[in-house]
DNA sequence: GTTCGAGACGGGAATTTTTCCCGCCATAAC
DNA sequence: GTTATGGCGGGAAAAATTCCCGTCTCGAAC
């Protein structure tokens, strides 16, 4: 309950500076939070999260090719205490289920009320999951009745790579920016066409789409 | 201006039996109209054009793969001067244009008037073009200002490879549906690609959401 | 402790697809 | 006639995909 007098020491990983400046103005009013580095890429951010060991990280998922869930991974992989707070544009669930599998301690929408972020800074840097009641809300009902989404098969590495084929990478180009083998991508496209019960890239695409994972 | 007295002999293609059940006691409660045949794919069409010589075909374009468009060829090719009013789901202009282009005389979306179809049957059967004023004016306009829609530069038959491609189908089974080879069929994935200035069939399927040839 | 399953990762090899280049044919334009 | 333009497809090289295999690491279960 009783802060520590430094404050919550805050990462902030987005790729447009304009949002981390907002965010930053808004986070640097709030009493007890500062913000202490800000990374425009996932590698920047794992770097600056050695760098500065930051109570909290605040991870925008819409990194340029979405290696914001890989930097997630990445970051607790280096650390499993890592508290990240998933930070996107995405209303979908089934990014809030992967950037949860990831390891992140809470998401909030970009459309989020200013407050609320500062509140899921103070409850993670407590200890805490934060939710936004909404999404909360919708995930419970998901688990419980509805068909949960199609993505829930996917592992946070496939669901991935499905973000990026369907914005039209190939394999090669994944394979650079995940650090991984292009023929490893190759053999997950085969695996995720498989668990999604398709047989082309165009209905990944059409799937993505449909569920708001990626735009038109 | 005087109707021959037999009336307008009209075939009508669409694979959805209630929709053309729907459409038969329309046409057919309206003087000087007679459906003489019905067909629910492209190849019956084609078929019955020949048996029956109609006056007016009456061509839906989004049969099972889309084959309205590849339907519309063949009856040109058999007889140029065949009188085809194309009807569809989509508004976007893309299909007007590519229908057209295709040999059309006429195109009406679904969520036209009843009486729009019978004026447009009409007008076809005494030689006229006929376009929804809607339409047409977003065809006028988009012709003199706006850049036209990126698939202007598609031929008939790339247009409708590409929809397939969106669909999610691969050059195998594009090839069997519209009975060619699928090296051909991949020699125009190629040149479509190359036309759009893309790289992948995910992009070729979102470039086809976006302007709703497909659905997502 | 160890056993087990799941997931990340990638090599090998066969197969399929894609690409690039070429040609032929038809039609329409000049 | 000759020149584009589009439809169609073969040949051959290049690239991607698939299937099968293996390793490594976790964490959960026994």
């Amino acid at each position: 309950m009783n802060e520590v007098a430094t404050g919550i020491r805050v990462l902030m990983v987005d790729d447009h500076a304009v949002v981390r400046a907002g965010y930053r103005t808004l986070l640097d009013s709030a009493t007890g939070i500062e913000i202490v580095a800000e990374a425009d890429s996932g590698e920047a951010g794992f770097r600056l999260f050695t760098a500065h060991c930051p109570d909290v990280v605040i991870m925008d998922l819409s990194l340029p090719g979405i290696s914001g869930l890989e930097a997630i991974r990445r970051i607790i992989a280096r650390d499993s205490g890592a508290k990240l707070l998933a930070f996107s544009m995405h209303e979908d669930t089934a990014f809030v289920e992967q950037a949860l599998q990831a390891g992140a301690r809470g998401y909030i929408s970009k459309s989020s009320a200013p407050n609320v972020l500062i509140e899921a800074v103070r409850q993670i840097a407590a200890g805490n999951i934060y939710l936004e009641p909404e999404i909360a809300q919708r995930l419970a009902f998901q688990k419980t009745r509805g068909p949960s989404s199609p993505f829930a098969v996917l592992s946070t590495r496939e669901f991935e790579i499905f973000c990026l084929l369907a914005e039209g990478m190939n394999a090669g180009e994944i394979g650079d920016r995940l650090s991984l083998s292009a023929k490893t991508v190759a053999n997950y496209s085969t695996q995720i066409k498989s668990k999604l019960e398709v047989t082309s890239i165009a209905e990944i695409a059409r799937l993505a789409i449909r569920h708001g994972i990626v735009s038109a």
